[in-house]
DNA sequence: GGTAGTTACGAATTTCGTAACAATC
DNA sequence: GATTGTTACGAAATTCGTAACTACC
C-alpha cells in the first residue's frame, strides 16, 4: 500500500470518474485504473464497482476512504512542514498556522 | 513520499541504528539508508545525524516523527479492516467470504 | 460517433542485494 | 578485528504512456 495508490483512490472518489481523475493527477487514465487495481488485489476487496456510465464506491470502499484521507492530510502536513523547514517549536509556536 | 520510506524511518528512530532497522524489516542495511536518504532528499531535510557510533534524529526529524506515526497506524487499521474484509456486518451485507 | 473503463506491450526507471568502502572503537 | 554508516554496480521488478480492446448510449 503506498500513499500514491490512496491519492488515486480519494481522488477518483471526489471526481466520480477515472477519467477526471486522471486529468487532475497528471497522467493518464489507463494508469489510474492499474493503480487502483493493484490496490483492490493488495487488499483482496473491490473499491468500486465499474460500468460504463462510470465508477461506485463499495462498502469497502466507503471504510477505506476516510483513513486513506486522513493519511494524505498527514502527509501534506509534513510536506508543508518540511518545505518550510520549521525545525524547532520555538521558531513557531503555533504549528497549525503559517510558520 | 511513501509509506515504506516513513516506516523505515520510524524504525530507524525506534530501534536507534540502521543496522537493527534493517533486522527487523527483513531488507539489508544499505538498502534502509538508501530509502531513508531519499527520503531526506526529497523533504530537503536531514532527518539523522550519524556517526561511526549511530545516529541521532534531528529537530526535523522530531517533528516528522508524530506525523509519519500516525500515517502508519492509519495504514495499519486499513489493513486489519480490509483483511477482515469488513468492520461491522452492517458494511458488508452480502459478502460471501467471512465477514 | 462519443464516453466509460480494461488489457497489452515495451522503454525507462526504480529497487534491492552483494561487494567494496570509510571511519571509529 | 568488530562495529557503525555509505557508495557502486548490476540483475530483476516496477512504472507509465501509447495503442488496442470491450461495452453502452
Amino acid at each position: 500500500m503506498e500513499i500514491k495508490q490512496l491519492e488515486y483512490f480519494v481522488t477518483a472518489v471526489d471526481q466520480g470518474s477515472l477519467n477526471r481523475a486522471a486529468e487532475q493527477l497528471y497522467t493518464t487514465q489507463p494508469n489510474v485504473s492499474k493503480v487502483i487495481g493493484a490496490l483492490e488485489r493488495e487488499l483482496r476487496v473491490p473499491l468500486f464497482e465499474r460500468s460504463n456510465r462510470g465508477i461506485r464506491m463499495t462498502a469497502q470502499g466507503e471504510l477505506l476512504y476516510s483513513h486513506a484521507a486522513s493519511i494524505l492530510k498527514h502527509s501534506h502536513i509534513i510536506r508543508s512542514m518540511m518545505g518550510r523547514q520549521c525545525a524547532r517549536s520555538s521558531a513557531c509556536p503555533d504549528t497549525k498556522a503559517a510558520c
